[in-house]
DNA sequence: TTGAAAGCGTTACCAG
DNA sequence: CTGGTAACGCTTTCAA
């Protein structure tokens, strides 16, 4: 524990001045012979109620000005200045939930992601909340940590906070919950872990195109018996890229030997582990084929615990980007993934549904990854 | 740009059931007599108005029973599950909207951060998020992009949004606008970029004593020609650690030499120009101390350009953690945050404040880091 | 050109 | 034990 030891400066409570202008303080109690309502914090603000009184006229008549319907409505100009003059000064902001609540719309919508410090899963944050600060709308996270019950409840909150659309980046072992979806569910779209057979608007990468890329890069190098660090079984992701393996290897003409395939998660504990396992079974092998940068990451450790060198001993293609794979003793050759191409798609897609264009079906995107070659695969020479 | 080669697969409008229970389907439309107001989304839910009205009680019993004052108001056992079991079966939610007007609450945090690709930064969410969904409140999240006047916008839409509290991660350049908040604005938490003379709680390491073990460390292996590549000029953070460094040379008889300090952000941008700079006016120089994990890599890059080698050429301790530095070419001496604990405290005071735990005043609190002694330091004889 | 008033869905006060 | 009713702050209809 890192506890002991810390230093604490206790300081006063902050005394910052009231911004409220005082021109509007006849405001700041507007009822002062009602009581306060129990279980109400007091932090009175202005009101479109407390600036009508003051400025001695209405609150549609403010509520117009304020919303650019002024000319519309064909307001006084001077009426129009006047409103907005004072509430620029005392810098008034509408209630968010009376907002809400009038118009059933929240400005807001929901990102829901397996890990926050993942960047790879993050950076999607990025376009949302870009897109979103744009038209003014609010982003609302949650992590599952690769949780399905997390995820349904994550989606059921989102509901509930009535977001207007959902980004989901979903564990993937199971669907039922995007299936039973309202049909008057906000538009949601799906991230990565995919399901094909789903009918939502969804954007991922054509695993099992770049993983028979991958194996076809092994092949290439003469590599002939090729392990395969899966992830989690049952994801349309891991199948998907064992799949490309699969492939790969038979239009060589070369057999699949199941024995090969190994590992149950997207983790560096599957990766480590995967590494005993095939040295146990298989110390022939001469090239594994790693499904994500965390399988990497802990095959990388068990095989430098065992003194094994990348490439000489053995050849590795990795799944994902690393941060600094450049610097890495050996530099990894890896599948890229178009993280931010992916990013932006799934919220443009999530904005123009938001807006009803409804030139915009649900759709399936597979965005292509590339080959990064560097220098962890090395000519098989038996 | 990927954006050729795409496969889109056209589907058809999701036709999922509607999930509200036929039993309530009276109260689709309360009133199907008045037209619907303009502006206003036609997705009817259950209300506890239509609830009341199908159950055949009131609005504020259902609401007693909902919010778990059954008993204190001895409402009748028969009804109380009459009512739970219904409100149930439809999965009847309340409207948030009506709530937080009616309760003046919001049940919301805010977390305002420079960068959502970087794992150091979006590991506060982690905290704030598990913190936040135990007591069911709901996160939203912006990126500053280090831009101040971003920042103020962000935290002007928090609050405008009347989150019930909120964690900044702030640029750091400037404090104004934290000094200017209003004395009704919600709890604040400053976490890293922190402005000691503030009377905020603020969360940070004590970032002159690491940088003091820092250099000491590389002292201590006989180097006296130290550079130190610092990251943005005038934030607390990159001068307390620079004073750190100084502290330590001046404590051993040293002369500071300001040409030795070069830099002006935390990006790799300016690690890389740094070691140009430092080449070019220096080369007797024997070790680097760089400020930040992304300064690092920067110099990390340009020292490979050069064919220079950590540490044989030139030694090396980096500020942060760096995720898989333990399978770089050279494993580098770091000084590790404790960044989790600092996700935690911060996420700590935030809710004790929120919760009006008056015991716990406006603080200054310094984590302590460790320094991880790897490979990038070479005893340096002359 | 402006305003009064009716809700949106909830909770709390009071009255039975 | 239960329910009517008045807010909360906003937008829009309708009337002037």
């Amino acid at each position: 524990m890192q506890t002991a030891g810390i230093k604490e400066v206790i300081m006063e409570q902050a005394q910052t001045p009231n911004r409220l202008d005082p021109i509007h303080r006849g405001h700041i109690r507007l009822r002062p012979d009602k009581p306060l309502r129990k279980g109400m914090r007091n932090m009175q603000k202005p009101t479109l109620h407390s600036i009508a009184k003051y400025l001695d006229t209405s609150t549609c008549t403010i509520s117009r000005v304020l919303n650019g319907k002024g000319s519309q409505y064909r307001i006084a100009e001077a009426t129009q200045e006047r409103i907005l003059n004072y509430v620029k000064k005392i810098n008034y902001r509408p209630n968010v939930a009376a907002q809400s609540l009038r118009l059933n719309r929240t400005r807001e919508v929901g990102l829901i992601l397996p890990d926050f410090a993942n960047p790879f899963y993050t950076n999607v944050a990025k376009y949302v909340a870009t897109e979103a600060r744009k038209r003014n709308y609010s982003v609302q996270i949650i992590e599952t940590e690769d949780d399905t019950k997390t995820e349904i409840d994550a989606i059921s909150h989102m509901l509930h906070c009535r977001v207007e659309g959902l980004i989901v980046w979903p564990v993937g072992l199971e669907s039922k919950h995007f299936r039973d979806l309202a049909s008057n569910a906000p538009p949601i779209v799906l991230v990565d872990r995919c399901f094909p057979d789903l009918k939502l608007s969804q954007v991922t990468v054509d695993n099992a195109l770049s993983s028979e890329i991958a194996t076809n890069h092994l092949l290439d190098f003469g590599h002939r018996e090729i392990a395969c660090f899966q992830g989690l079984e049952h994801t349309a992701t891991s199948e998907d890229r064992v799949e490309g393996y699969r492939r790969a290897l038979t239009a060589r003409g070369i057999g699949v030997d199941d024995s090969l395939i190994i590992g149950d998660s997207f983790t560096q504990s599957s990766g480590y582990r995967s590494v005993g396992q095939l040295l146990a079974s298989r110390p022939s092998v001469s090239a594994v084929f790693s499904l994500s940068n965390q399988i990497t990451l802990g095959a990388l450790r068990a095989f430098a615990e065992r003194g094994l060198n990348v490439p000489d001993d053995i050849s590795m293609v990795s799944f994902d980007e690393i941060d600094g794979v450049e610097f890495f003793a050996t530099p990894l050759t890896v599948i890229s993934q178009p993280i931010a191409e992916i990013g932006r798609r799934a919220t443009e897609v999530l904005f123009e549904k938001i807006d009803g264009n409804d030139s915009c079906k649900e759709q399936y995107q597979l965005l292509p990854a590339n080959l990064i070659s560097r220098s962890s695969v090395k000519l098989f020479a038996q």
